[in-house]
DNA sequence: TTGCACAAAGAAAACGCTTTCATTCTAATG
DNA sequence: CATTAGAATGAAAGCGTTTTCTTTGTGCAA
């Protein structure tokens, strides 16, 4: 129990840890030495005179120190460039501010914009982000590692489509969760969705200026995707309002890719069908798919064929003409999600919440401006 | 120091965390309760009738516990859903095994893609990534927990142009350090580099093939950008090779966008020199933009104007026609960078390396097939 | 002067783990 | 049978914090 600080480590060393940027320390960078060089709270406390108590008190609690210790171990801590361990710290206070978020993949446009907005404001509010795409592992060991359960605060997991296995991991984990993409309000769970119904309204109210209702058409990504099946609800209701309910050919389901879009389109075209008809893709993709396809057979865009894309991606503003999109605020998403957990994290008291995020029609060339 | 296991905290229930997914336990889903039952090495230790000693072996040095203990011990941390605590852990070994990556920014298919392919990668080492845009934070006190110091066994930085404070902050870190897209194995700091020069120097030879060398021009990013500087240079260097040293004109500079690069290739159309000219552009985007502007300006791509892009993102294959791209591994960047970096943190000895990953041209529709 | 509230600071416990060192037990060796 | 090497296990220190509990010091009312 003879703990005397200075007796237990080195005697720090009067400027041992103050950089300058400068070239000289070359050598000691990656080597051993320098990172184990740690400089800790009874190092700090040792060259202010203080106890290791008060050290931790000017940081924490500044109130309850005099100004003019403050001022001395203040002094210290920038001498000695010292920085609090983490681990310690998240030892005790049970915390590493330190956010997960789980993503299907992180590929594309739509994916890094919705990581754009989650890091953006943890980063605000003082957190970090841990990214991981999912974990398909079957090893459930595997698995359990995969999302560091024990080291994040929270997590954020986007759920696109039913996922047994992934629901399992999250019920299992220890932390407060904030699902994306899905209302798990039911289940306890903050959520933030997209509310698809606004912009696939607007867009079908566009395309109806134009075309008639039985020519229009929604043509979606994979039927077990969340949003394409609540986009496809949206379109279908939106059509409904107008008085005309969709018949089954009217909405269909394929894959968020360019050639799935086209190929939909192709054989449309070849049917005769594609002329004079209204479509609302299920992203932007999909869209662009479509409008290839109808250059190939012969229809223009936006003169003979309205094509609306969803997302909004970059995609849009690039490709001539400029297609016309239903704006997702993914970055916007990321952000909500990171406030609705840090709240929970913070004060864990309010009931779960869903939190509905509104999107709405950008219109651009591809659907006659 | 009398420290009763079983006194200490509350006896370990049987069953007491045990899952099974249910529904039935939705309300202790997000509340404080739920998540203060962990459960620690003692309750283990206290079921399977064995030390702490003994059961932190059976999961760091099995060799030493036998079998018939290691079984009890195992099926304690099965029942009562044993997570080791990651402070705890990184308290004593000094380990996290979680790596930062520090982005410019997190836009984008480039950066995605870095993102994806690092993730993966460390995934598969078992590890975790941390993600944080630039620290743009003129707050040192600030920017200094904007990486997470502390926390992360290493860090990736991404320099795509000369950046003091950002080169302070990592210089003043005491991690292992990769620096992706700079080299800087002068400084001591293991690099990924992206050779740029065998893309362009094809692209070259491909534009020479139909194209005089006098009419060959990079439009490239902005003039700080390492990238946009080494693919002008090899631009340059490959005409030279050819016995053509390029004039001023020949290699400019903007920025990333479309808009750049139809603005550079209007002004261009307008004074009739787009015609017969070869371009390679800084990235796809500006590719795009320059093609824009040649169909406005009646200049046929490819007939009478071939166009490369950079970058070969998702993008050269959506447009028409398909762009023709000097395709770069970004995600093999990544994950290379992770590679280094674990093999630097796990034996400290080598010294400083270089990756060098080539760039390869991907001719499409745009340059001529 | 005595007592007392209150501010300031220190001592030490606790967080949950790993690891060294010490102890016990078994079995093989002389 | 006595000794001892070696395997299996336990006790406890230590990692760097935060925080509770104590102690010390100081000014002020009685």
């Amino acid at each position: 129990m003879a703990r005397t600080p200075s007796a237990r480590r080195r005697a720090p060393v009067e400027h041992a840890v103050q950089y300058d940027g400068g070239v000289h320390e070359e050598h000691s960078r990656n080597d051993s030495e320098a990172s184990k060089a740690a400089v800790s709270i009874h190092d700090v406390a040792a060259r202010a005179q203080v106890s290791i108590a008060t050290v931790s008190r000017v940081m924490n609690t500044p109130q309850l120190v005099s100004p003019r210790t403050a001022e001395r171990v203040l002094a210290a801590i920038k001498d000695l460039g010292y920085v609090p361990n983490a681990f310690a710290k998240g030892l005790i206070n049970r915390a590493s501010r330190v956010l997960g978020i789980a993503v299907p993949d992180i590929h594309g446009e739509f994916y890094s914009e919705l990581l754009r907005g989650a890091d953006a404001e943890a980063r605000k509010l003082g957190y970090h982000l841990l990214i991981s795409s999912e974990a398909h592992s079957a090893d459930e060991q595997e698995r359990r590692g995969s999302l560091a359960f024990g080291l994040i605060d929270g997590l954020i997991v986007m759920m696109t489509e039913p996922n047994r296995p992934l629901w399992q991991e999250m019920r299992d984990a220890a932390v407060p969760l904030v699902v994306l993409d899905a209302d798990e309000t039911a289940a306890g769970l903050d959520s933030v969705i997209i509310d698809n119904t606004l912009g696939a309204a607007e867009a079908v109210e566009h395309l109806l200026e134009s075309v008639k209702p039985e020519r229009c058409f929604f043509v979606g990504g994979p039927a077990e995707n969340f949003d394409t099946v609540a986009r496809a609800q949206a379109f279908a209701k939106a059509l409904e309002k107008r008085g005309h309910k969709p018949g089954p050919e009217q909405t269909v389901f394929g894959a968020y890719t360019l050639e799935w879009g086209a190929g939909w389109a192709k054989k449309m075209a070849e049917s005769g069908r594609l002329k004079n008809a209204g479509v609302l893709a299920g992203n932007d993709e999909i869209a662009l798919g479509i409008m290839h396809a109808a250059e190939d057979a012969g229809v223009r865009v936006p003169g003979e064929l309205k094509v609306i894309g969803f997302d909004d991606t970059r995609l849009a503003m690039l490709v001539r003409p400029n297609l016309s999109s239903v704006r997702v605020p993914m970055a916007e998403a990321g952000a909500a999600a990171i406030r609705l957990l840090i709240k929970r994290i913070e004060r864990r008291t309010t009931s779960p919440v869903c939190e509905r995020l509104p999107t709405g029609l950008v219109v651009r060339g591809s659907s006659g401006a």
